[in-house]
DNA sequence: CCTTAGACCTGGAGGC
DNA sequence: TGCCTCCAGGTCTAAG
């Protein structure tokens, strides 16, 4: 669940559950899951706290409770379900690498195969972005102020692919793979254009349409394509919108040509040819 | 400073 | 069935 959209749908799902819910206890057993502090420093710590906000910058989800910042990243394939009792099935448990028992007897547990999600936790800060982890972030893609000029300003001196620059979250926070195959679709763009061959005009062109893509995004609470959630909602519907990622070999829904896949920044990419020009 | 392989992990899909 | 390769919504690092 990782781009922007797709986190949002989870923090807006966890709010809904779990304002003001306790923690009574947690077990972490896959160490390397807190990132900043020993885990056993984290299981001690969230032990009695209440969750009082949540919110987001980039693909960060920021949970913050009585007395600290809890950072959650889910990466790839992190994500949190809320069971009754543990899971029954094997699958699914074996990848369950932390339960938090909550107050009203519900468990939280984060689930995450691949094992790169990552979770922080800091003494509460006056804002949440002065903290640590959001020193070197890009403006969120939702922020206003993310606007053609600031993307400029960011990248244009810069000779890497604007699909890259899109990728990269110290210019701006919670664009990913897909969304940056579609903003660029959108924009009509190659993705393999360099960011220095790119105008003032082409970067809010670009801004003007990752805001209705995100805009579309979360409506449609996000993009589903491989779905490893077994049976528990928050999947989105984002994914019948797509004009271009994992269209490959399918007639482009403008212009009929064929969608090629190639590779920028050894990410998968997806383009029409046609519609998109390079710069 | 900038850019690009490689690493971190696991499992599903497709070819032979 | 087994084995192999490639692929996956992300990001940090080491090296050029």
């Amino acid at each position: 669940m990782p781009e922007a959209p797709e986190v949002q749908n989870v923090i807006d799902t966890l709010q809904q559950e779990l304002q003001d819910v306790g923690i009574v206890s947690v077990s972490i057993t896959h160490p390397k899951l807190s990132e900043n502090i020993p885990y056993e420093q984290m299981e001690e710590k969230l032990a009695g706290q209440h969750l009082r906000a949540f919110s987001r910058h980039g693909k960060y989800l920021i949970l913050q409770t009585d007395d600290y910042d809890w950072i959650c990243h889910l990466r790839m394939e992190g994500k949190f379900l809320l069971e009754d009792q543990l899971p029954e099935n094997e699958k699914i448990r074996k990848h369950i690498h932390a339960v938090f028992t909550l107050d009203d007897g519900r468990l939280l547990c984060y689930r995450d195969t691949r094992k790169f999600g990552r979770m922080q936790l800091y003494d509460k800060a006056e804002h949440p972005l002065d903290l640590p982890c959001f020193q070197q972030a890009g403006r969120d893609v939702l922020d206003p102020q993310a606007d053609g000029a600031y993307l400029y300003e960011k990248i244009h001196r810069r000779s890497i692919a604007i699909k890259s620059a899109l990728l990269d979250q110290h210019v701006i926070a919670g664009i990913g793979n897909i969304y940056a195959d579609e903003i660029l679709f959108a924009a009509k763009i190659d993705p393999r254009s360099s960011c220095s061959h790119l105008s003032l005009q082409d970067c809010q062109t670009i801004m003007n349409e990752c805001c209705s893509i995100m805009e579309r995004a979360i409506a449609g609470k996000g993009t589903t394509i491989r779905s490893f959630s077994f049976g528990h909602g928050n999947q989105g519907s984002f994914q019948n919108q797509l004009m271009v990622h994992t269209r490959k070999g399918q007639p482009c829904r403008e212009c009929g040509e064929e969608i090629i896949m190639v590779r920028v920044g050894q990410r998968s990419t997806y383009l029409c040819p046609n519609c998109q020009k390079l710069r």
